[in-house]
RNA sequence: GGCGGCAUGGCCGAGUGGUUAGGCAGCGGUCUGCAAAACCGUUUACUCCAGUUCAAAUCUGGAUGCCGCCUCCA
């Protein structure tokens, strides 16, 4: 199935055809260490990691590469304010991009977010920076002012082809702010100089550090090559980060497009209105898994389109809990049948399920080629579930058939990333004896102790269901 | 000021011009010792105004509203 995908850089869809196939090279813009990382960044990371997951699914071979920027203004800034006064901040800045580096990988392990291949970080690459801008000087692209070499956008003539802008009609009202001594309002800084006591490095026009864009573009071709098929990250990076990323690049290597298919996700909001740091309307990571499951999260985030908003409230997130549960439920019920079950079906019966379920798998392969729609591929999901449940109420029941359910829901779902932690818990000896004490009054007809221990347990938070194959118990 | 996106039933949320999306919540029923779960049924939506078409939630134009980018931002 030829898969299509929405390239920001074009406004519409496109089939992909990587440009060496059967690898795609895939990078996205990473995180910047200095706090910890919230929803808008697991938006983000879950997003790519379910395209690149969905790539592979499709016979792909993904290299992703992911940035760390580990040296900039606002990471100066905590380490400032930590440490009082600059003492050492080059170590301290290390300290502070290690810290937050590890609390989002933890955020992403618990997310079920596959690593990239490479993880680059700006600080082990300042010579090839340097040599950059050294590139882009000699091509009299580059210019010095008193605080940095900036980029002169004047000269690149396709300057604002991803976000679709003019440099001419940008000029009145917005928020640009006039620079002294910039030639275009939109110049950008390639090399910032340190002033006194900050994190530096040694370069031709004298000690300090790589401006923010510039780490992208090295870093990106040095891993990917000059040319490579993905490019993503967040929609507020579209400009001016990725307009100037392609600036940069295009004006070095000459080579065009440099990237094929420029993706980039929606935002998290709250109220409707963008998650960030400014507004102070963000959660943690750290915070938000203190409440929700972090598997709830996921299958809430990807239960919309990748480039739709996605609201955040913890009533919706409730409600997702409950969709995911009802997933986990009918695992549990089949693990539990498969437990209890007689034996084995005819072949012939077997092939019967497969064939039957076949309509769902090709309805999640033909969301998910479409721009990577996983909410219409959960959809498929869940009628799959709704179509098996019909099916072991009218008593089916033969083990091939159940696992085969059970595998297939499973392994879809594990498809977009989403687990659901295997039910193969023991409980408790003296609450299992119980359980077994309960049954036995049931077959004895002694409702009144029966249910005694029925609510017994539920203070425990166990609860139990009579089933045709017995009783059932789970965590409330 | 410039540019862009979105408007779907109580809520969330997919959507190919004509055929049930799905989830959550509600109501009724089946099943059950009673429950629970599950299943069945159910309230039939597409911001407004024009237009194209035999036919539009789906295409075109306009209006209104909300949001985003243009400053760090996933």
């Amino acid at each position: 199935m030829t898969i299509s995908l929405y390239n920001t850089a074009s406004r519409r869809k496109e089939d992909l055809f990587p440009i060496d196939p059967p690898e795609i090279k895939m990078y996205v813009c990473g995180i910047t260490p200095y706090d910890e990382s919230h929803l808008g960044h697991a938006r983000a990371y879950i997003t790519f990691d379910v395209i690149k997951r969905y790539l592979v699914h499709a016979g792909y071979k993904v290299r992703h590469v992911q940035n760390i920027t580990d040296i900039d203004d606002k990471i100066i800034a905590k380490a400032m304010q930590e440490t009082g006064e600059r003492t050492d901040l080059k170590q301290k800045c290390r300290e502070i991009a290690e810290k937050y580096s590890a609390s989002f990988f933890d955020a992403m392990d618990k997310l079920n977010v596959l690593r990239a291949d490479v993880y680059p970080k700006a600080t082990d690459h300042i010579p090839e920076m340097i040599d950059w801008i050294k590139g882009l000087e000699a091509k009299g692209i580059a210019y010095e002012l008193p605080d940095g070499i900036y980029f002169s956008v004047g000269s690149f003539s396709d300057y604002g082809k991803l976000s679709g802008r003019r440099l001419d009609e940008q000029e009145e009202g917005g928020r640009v702010k006039e620079h002294k001594g910039k030639k275009n309002p939109f110049d950008f800084v390639l090399w910032k100089k340190a002033k006194e006591g900050e994190p530096s490095w040694p370069s031709p026009w004298g000690e300090g550090r790589p401006g923010w864009h510039i780490e992208c573009s090295v870093m990106s071709t040095k891993y990917l090559g000059q040319q490579f098929d993905i490019h993503g990250g967040g929609l507020d990076l579209e400009f001016p980060h990725h307009e100037n990323e392609i600036a940069q690049t295009e004006s070095l290597t000459g080579k065009r497009p440099w990237v094929k298919y420029w993706l980039h996700n929606g935002f998290v909001t709250v109220n409707k209105e963008k998650m960030s740091k400014s507004l102070g309307n963000f959660f943690t990571l750290k915070d938000i898994f203190e409440k929700f499951d972090p598997m709830v999260i996921r299958f809430y985030i990807l239960s919309t389109h990748y480039r739709s908003p996605i609201n955040y409230s913890d009533a919706e997130m409730r409600g997702g809990a409950e969709a995911y549960d009802r997933v986990k439920q009918f695992l549990a019920d089949l693990d539990f049948m498969l437990e209890k079950s007689p034996g084995s079906a005819p072949m012939v019966e077997l092939n019967d399920i497969i064939e039957e379920l076949q309509p769902y798998l090709l309805k999640f392969e033909a969301a998910m080629s479409d721009d990577f729609n996983s909410a219409g591929a959960i959809a498929a999901l869940f009628e799959m579930i709704k179509y098996c449940r019909k099916t072991l109420d009218e008593g089916e029941d033969e083990k091939e058939c159940l696992q085969y359910m059970r595998d297939t829901v499973a392994t879809y779902f594990g498809h977009l990333g989403i687990t659901f932690a295997s039910a193969g818990e023991e409980l408790d000896s003296a609450l299992a004896a119980l359980i077994s004490e309960r049954e036995t009054a049931r077959a004895n007809k002694d409702f009144k102790r029966s249910d005694e221990i029925r609510d017994q347990l539920k203070g425990k938070g166990i609860i139990l269901e009579d089933t045709p194959y017995g009783t059932k118990w789970s965590r409330s």
